[in-house]
DNA sequence: CGCGACGTTGATTTGCCTCAACGATTGTGG
DNA sequence: CCACAATCGTTGAGGCAAATCAACGTCGCG
């Protein structure tokens, strides 16, 4: 198995012993995802983070009138999970699915408990996680109240281009907030790559 | 000075002894501050992450036509920073103020820096409030994609009554992405209160 | 090869915004 | 402590960005 990555993730933030890092990967558990495949259905409890070793992964629900509203997408060397279900051991309010076939680690809920323990340090790891993650929803937020959709989706393309190439329009519309429809529109607008 | 609540608030997450508590409160700083006083700047540095022990205050930001995005309020017992800027130590991008007289403790982001190196347990209470501020953010992008205004409106005075109570209709419109006509249009429509 | 999903295009509709005007409350200086 | 200005919430008319509904070509896949 590979771990660079993943090690080298982690190592953006903390650094780790031998013994510490040993530890870790035992913990993780390989997976091959083929494409369209359901990793995390709503309403199952959400027992996982995800780590994206090669891939392309969505997080998604549904709104009341059936429409699917895109949270988050996860490619290479990104973390992704319900965030939610996974820290307050409920149940998922989101699914999880994958775009393309893919690779991932996961890392249950019970053995990050135990590694927190363990190795108190990944509490800054993933604090660090956790505070961007936060900041970039924060500025999300923002964007969907001040910025037409047509600059949303400029600023997306610029500040994503590695998602452009492998998440399709239909999901970039949702997670902006706009119908394919007019998502259409807008990029015939300006440039037409 | 009274470090009750914000011991308290400490305490739903992380253990702390005498030595750990005398250390933490060492770190922080009184203020009182009156009505309408900006406590941050956008474009100054944000070294400060505060505490609301009393009062209300509001973070906001300007869109490209001026106009006002409330980005989150803190009432008691709420954490307040321009987050981006406080663990980036970037210039703030938002503007913090307060909307009464107001009671806080402030942290500086070197103190918090000594603080997780001799208290680590620290970090797991950041990790906790990151994670829960993410949450909540997620939730707020969801809701706004989703939901109509008149809804999200509901959906907020039932999650944070006390914050109807304090924060002008104004702000919580823009909170919302609405103007403040048009939120008096939906509060007309369903019960007057 | 044929079917279903995807992106596109156009016509119509709508939720919310803008602009404008008006009482009621707040707060401020004389 | 009062008078006047400023701010706040409200109401209404008209407008616009984006949604909905519908139809069509294209492509990947079984």
């Amino acid at each position: 198995m590979n771990y660079e990555n993943i090690l080298k993730n982690v190592g953006k933030h903390i650094s780790l012993d031998k013994i510490e890092i040993d530890y870790f990967v035992s913990l993780l558990t390989h997976k091959e995802i083929s494409k369209n495949k359901l990793i995390l259905k709503e309403g199952q409890p959400c027992r996982y983070i995800n780590y994206v070793i090669k891939g392309a992964l969505r997080a998604y629900s549904f709104d009341m009138k059936g429409k699917e509203n895109s949270i988050m997408f996860a490619i290479d060397d990104w973390w992704i999970t319900d965030i939610h279900g996974f820290v307050k051991e409920k149940a998922a309010i989101m699914n999880v699915e994958s775009i393309e076939d893919s690779t991932i680690f996961q890392l249950q809920k019970t053995d990050l408990d135990k590694l927190y323990d363990k190795v108190p340090r990944f509490e800054k790891f993933f604090r660090i996680l956790m505070q961007n993650s936060y900041i970039r929803e924060q500025l999300r937020t923002r964007q969907i109240l001040t910025e037409p959709a047509e600059e949303r989706y400029h600023s997306f393309t610029k500040k994503y281009p590695l998602f452009v190439q492998h998440i399709p329009l239909k999901f970039i519309a949702s997670y902006l907030g706009v119908t394919p429809q007019f998502l259409s529109v807008i990029r015939k607008r300006k440039g037409h790559n």
